[in-house]
DNA sequence: CAGTATCCCAATAGATACTG
DNA sequence: CAGTATCTATTGGGATACTG
């Protein structure tokens, strides 16, 4: 039943551009990523892992250098041994905030279905 | 680097209501589907399929059988022969819109990374 | 410390055939 | 018309070992 009109806005960009923004933010582990980047601004590799529990070294690596590649971080490599790296986020990467706060607030609209996990 | 602070709500509803939101909404077909619903309001299962190019019977069909199960659509049989069934969004569906609408703007704040596809 | 490489198993999705 | 069942090819991800 439908009671309620929405103007969606997904075939002004297409669907290719959007499918492409859920890959870049889907996932079990990005999201974790990128949003202990938006709370700590800069964490090392193993701070990461720390953080994201049950993650697997491979995928950590796997995730991060997507993020990288999509330009959603930026990995900084200190020259020294033992290796140091950094990872932060982007301006691109800041910038997928709102939608975290718009995932949010459906959260709490469909509270009574997210209530039980 | 950087540059723009922000807000980040997910550790109010905890990862695993986030995660569950994004399995429901993610993937290849499910933004499809949804979004020809936003805009027809109405489909049977052929229409459907004929508006979604590629996908198979199968996932069709399986992808259909979640997005009811998450309440984001209904489907309405019509018990006569041939069968007749019809789709279309719930009002928990239709609150997606802005979401779709926040993620339709980050597209266009980075729009010449999407410019190429 | 921060990765890469390899192996292996489990889950996923496509094609096809069948049904009420 | 609108599905379900089965079989199979491909992929994804975990464990482990190795490297600069």
């Amino acid at each position: 039943m439908v009671t309620k009109r929405g103007v969606c806005p997904i075939e002004d960009y297409g669907y290719e551009a959007i499918e492409k923004v859920i890959d870049m933010i889907a996932g079990k582990w990005k999201l974790r990523i990128l949003y202990l980047l938006t709370k700590y601004e800069c964490l090392r590799y193993g701070e990461l892992k720390k953080h994201v529990p049950g993650i697997t070294h491979k995928m950590l690596s796997m995730q991060l250098k997507e993020l990288e590649k999509d330009k959603l971080l930026v990995r900084k490599e200190y020259p020294q041994v033992p290796p140091k790296v950094e990872y932060s986020l982007t301006v691109k990467g800041w910038g997928l905030v709102p939608l975290y706060e718009q995932l949010g607030i459906w959260v709490m609209e469909n509270r009574e279905e997210f209530m039980g996990l």
